[in-house]
DNA sequence: GGAAATTCCGGGAATGATC
DNA sequence: GATCATTCCCGGAATTTCC
């Protein structure tokens, strides 16, 4: 606990400031400096987003965001006006300067007001706690970047600062706060939201730790990808059961369009963040993270248990299937997300004729709406 | 024109002038001051709204309104800085003290915001109109003035306020010229919209011409209410087929709950507000206007070209039905709106047994959601 | 505790911007 | 003129306010 080091600091100093004759003079100051700088960093790095700002924030639309002085009820005890604490929009290059500069330098233009956006920082007697919470947020509108070339609004980073500044305890040390949110892409209608969420999911995903704001690979191995996707496939769908190997392959051949691979092939190769979600897969009108979104939100709603049970094959090729069932006796049947449609699910049967022929139907595929006309799911 | 009328004026004005030696000081002086009030008079009057902001009007809304000044191409000739106009939401009482004092008093507090309220009056050299258009205007909020009892928020009138003062150009006398809109019901959801076009109509209909604001009878006659419900059937549905005998006498029946009066009997009864729009018909969740205007949407959305052939009879009770169609062939039908469903028409038809006997049937009525899914009307 | 009034916000449709 | 981006606003649902 970070409490516990500012006491053992506290104590330093003390005995430092005790033993001052005995040092003399010179090494004195030298400690006394680097114990400040120490401190200092120490009590910049206690000042936390506690609960972060939706990373997909639409303006119009209250949020909230929460931040957390760690060491505020040990060195702001004596204050009686309260210490507010602000919340701007950042772009991500002012992001950028705020992380090179150890100064705190001031924002020059902003890139949307949040409204509500000065709080007060709170310290709770009982629970020990200090924080500022930032309920009836909003962001009125959006100021968007200049973009390079095919750049979409969705694409476009930003974050929240959160910066105070307080007067410490002892010495009335007067000190800048400042934190930022983790990246945020605004948008301004839901049908943006997708696209956002590709954005958010890949940062998130595949970004290193201290980087500066907000960079992150343009492509990844295909396996890491594999990773994440599955990740969010069980946090979305809130399941248990993951994807597995064939499933992978066959997701595979869809980002990569490639359908002459093996699944061996495709381990070594590494996916970019155009073929994830900035190019339409060939002879559909979406992106595989579109796609692939579409199934989440198909399956979360409606499939669920079914997934859950391993009744759903799902990600499974037409070929693939059609080889499947052709071996299969009359009247398999097995469920499969649709690749023509977004959030569709079809059910592809086999009819064996008397001579033994086999036909494999696929229906017409169903939507999440469809199912609940038919109340099932 | 009232043009032509000033340039009387002025001719008046000037030959009053000329001839001022010979009338002596005093009556000179009488006269002009005569002339000055009665050209004041005038001018203001030539200050009108044009396009009236709409009568139901929902904050947060975007709506248009327009001004126009008749005599400004006359007046107000060497302006070069242009003249600004006003638009302010005032309340009925507000709105009674401007009417009753001459001098403009200055508004004291506002009961909502108009967002973008201020606009240039522009005269158009072409057209020789001067305007002022208020595009993009938008009320923010509305401040509800305190009710007593039983008066809900769409029963409150407000209106709207144009107001700018302007320095006429002969004699450069500065003039304050202020006109009120209709009066206007503000909502803040669609689902307020009924009940306030309801105010809005018995407004319109029955108030006195120069009234004060915004005054109008608590009752009128059952005629008077026959005609206009007509006139508003009409308007809506745009259809000239109006209302019948038959029909009014169907709806006094449901507006005043008795069905034992003869038809002569309701001519010279009188109907009250409460009755129109206030108190629920007994049995049902709604009003008589708004099981009205809920006829209204429907024929007006579906039902047009079938009421404007009169294949609708629409307006009849279920009872009448059963006394018509007890006598008519078997199989007969027509089309009767529901009673008990806001926007809903049912077919009314005679099943008669071999016995002779017959059975009036009523189908589940129909909405226009209903209808539109079987993509009739 | 229920009705009235309002706020919140998803998403369709219209409009505006951009290449 | 097609796509992207945004605004506009309806109306269901949640929340708040007022009796």
């Amino acid at each position: 606990r970070c409490e516990s080091l500012v006491e053992i600091y506290f104590q330093l100093q003390q005995q430092v400031l005790a033993l001052g004759a005995e040092l003399g003079a010179e090494l004195l100051a030298r400690l006394q400096e680097r114990f400040s700088e120490v401190m200092s960093s120490l009590v910049k790095s206690s000042f936390l987003v506690e609960k972060q700002p939706p990373q997909v924030l639409k303006t119009q639309t209250k949020f909230q965001a929460g931040i957390r002085f760690l060491l505020g009820p040990r060195l702001l005890k004596a204050s009686a006006k309260p210490y507010m604490v602000r919340a701007d929009m950042v772009t991500e290059k002012q992001a950028r300067e705020l992380a090179l500069s150890v100064y705190s330098s001031t924002l020059s233009e902003s890139t949307g007001e949040i409204m509500h956006n000065v709080v007060a920082l709170e310290t709770n007697p009982t629970s020990g706690t200090c924080c500022a919470n930032f309920k009836n947020v909003l962001l009125k509108k959006i100021k968007r970047c200049e973009r390079k070339g095919s750049e979409s609004v969705t694409e476009e980073k930003c974050a929240v600062l959160f910066s105070t500044t307080v007067a410490l305890s002892p010495g009335n040390l007067s000190i800048h706060l400042q934190v930022l949110s983790l990246p945020i892409v605004v948008i301004v209608h839901g049908n943006q939201d997708n696209n956002a969420k590709a954005t958010v999911l890949w940062d998130n995903a595949f970004s290193e730790m201290d980087r500066v704001p907000f960079m992150v690979a343009e492509r990844v191995p295909w396996e890491k990808m594999c990773e994440t996707l599955n990740l969010k496939f069980m946090a979305e769908v809130q399941t248990t059961k993951g994807l597995l190997k064939e499933h992978y392959f066959f997701l595979a051949q869809k980002i990569f369009n490639d359908h002459s691979a093996s699944p061996e092939d495709f381990q070594n190769r590494s996916v970019s963040w155009a073929q994830f979600n900035k190019e339409i897969l060939p002879g559909r009108g979406f992106t595989f993270w579109q796609w692939f979104d579409g199934v989440l939100d198909l399956t979360k709603r409606c499939l669920k248990s079914y997934w859950s049970d391993r009744l759903i094959v799902g990600f499974i090729s037409k070929q693939f299937v059609c080889k499947l069932l052709s071996s299969a006796p009359d009247g398999t049947f097995l469920l499969r997300f649709s690749d023509s449609e977004i959030g569709g699910v079809t059910i592809a049967h086999v009819m064996r004729g008397k001579d033994g022929s086999s036909q494999v139907e696929n229906i017409q595929p169903f939507s999440a709406k469809d199912l609940s006309i038919r109340s099932l799911g």
